[in-house]
DNA sequence: GTCTATATACGGATAGAC
DNA sequence: GTCTATCCGTATATAGAC
């Protein structure tokens, strides 16, 4: 929206108004005439920044990978109970899956990776990896102080994450609407099944 | 491969050629030359039968759709304690969410789906629900067997195949290796927590 | 560095002969 | 129904002026 200004460098402008165009319409949609216009510059501007396309397609996965998940801080539930860190986590994790920025990288990343197969490991291990670690912390923590007995942190985060997807990632990826279902009822469910299936007692 | 035959009629040629290009290259990607030249045929040929491009993707969707889940069916189970029973229904899934078709179409559908909407909505009708129909029966005679206490089958069905899902799906999405975790030890572990959350004593 | 104008190629779709 | 040849728009990328 806002027009390219001298101050803050046109390049600026053109990796933002290439991440709308690329994000909203996938790579091969986005032309470079769009992301010219969308910037308020001319396309040899792009090329007088960028190699090309899928060289700014790059840039523009790789300055989204460094925000990706700079929300995500999970060390907060180091004072909590299982149901209440549970709960949150899940909260955290959900959101983010369905946010539409994350929903537009997950589809735009997962189309072009076979042509751009460093892009998607880049990706993965910026985003997903990324967010898995900070998991396994919070539940090698709860199991450090008893309040779960989780013997393989590393499959309890893929497992927690995967349920939390369930079947409304892919209805927000298709763009299907949510089947009745909100997200606190999803975080309840998963949370209770976690509770359950790593009890302390068990 | 096969060269266009006329007993077989071009139509089916152009289909399944149509298919092979979509789902290796993506809607975008897969030209209409690339399509004729793949089934041995001309253009014209491809307009003579198909209205457009889109029309020949949404026929294609469609050509795999009925076939999709073809191969699930779960009344099997019906003899089957609980572990067993889960073990059947997370293998069939987990096989089903890898293979290479499922995930080619997984990409290119949700890839076209903000510009191709009932194309989405079909996909998911004839998939990913029909599926879960299938898994909730399953559920549904478990509970009412007394190996399982399911109170709400739909909801264990998204959290069972998510949990199948893990990080293996997108990891192959992406074109990534496997993260040293096979099948069989996914299909373990999700049949564990499901009968830890769902055990009829509970 | 940035623009206007353009080179060059490719993709979807069609005309017309057979 | 099928082919060859072609129209026409659009896309990436660049040349050259300022």
């Amino acid at each position: 929206m806002a027009k390219a200004t001298r101050s803050v460098g046109k390049r600026d402008a053109v990796l933002a108004a290439a991440q709308d165009a690329f994000l909203e319409l996938g790579y091969g949609a986005a032309s470079m005439d769009a992301v010219a216009a969308r910037a308020g510059v001319s396309k040899a501007t792009i090329y007088a920044h960028f190699p090309g396309k899928s060289a700014l397609f790059g840039a523009v996965i790789a300055a989204r990978c460094e925000r990706a998940f700079a929300g995500l801080d999970l060390p907060s539930v180091e004072a909590m109970d299982a149901p209440a860190a549970l709960g949150l986590i899940a909260r955290r994790i959900l959101d983010l899956l369905l946010s539409p920025e994350s929903l537009a990288m997950y589809k735009v990343v997962t189309g072009e990776a076979a042509r751009m197969p460093e892009m998607a490991e880049a990706f993965h291990a910026a985003g997903p990896a990324a967010a898995k670690a900070a998991i396994v912390g919070a539940l090698a923590d709860l199991d450090r102080r008893g309040q779960l007995r989780v013997a393989d942190p590393e499959l309890a985060s893929e497992l927690l994450v995967g349920m939390l997807k369930g079947d409304i990632h892919l209805r927000h990826l298709l763009g299907l609407p949510d089947g009745g279902r909100d997200r606190e009822q999803i975080v309840e469910a998963v949370v209770r099944v976690m509770l359950r299936a790593y009890a302390p007692g068990g």
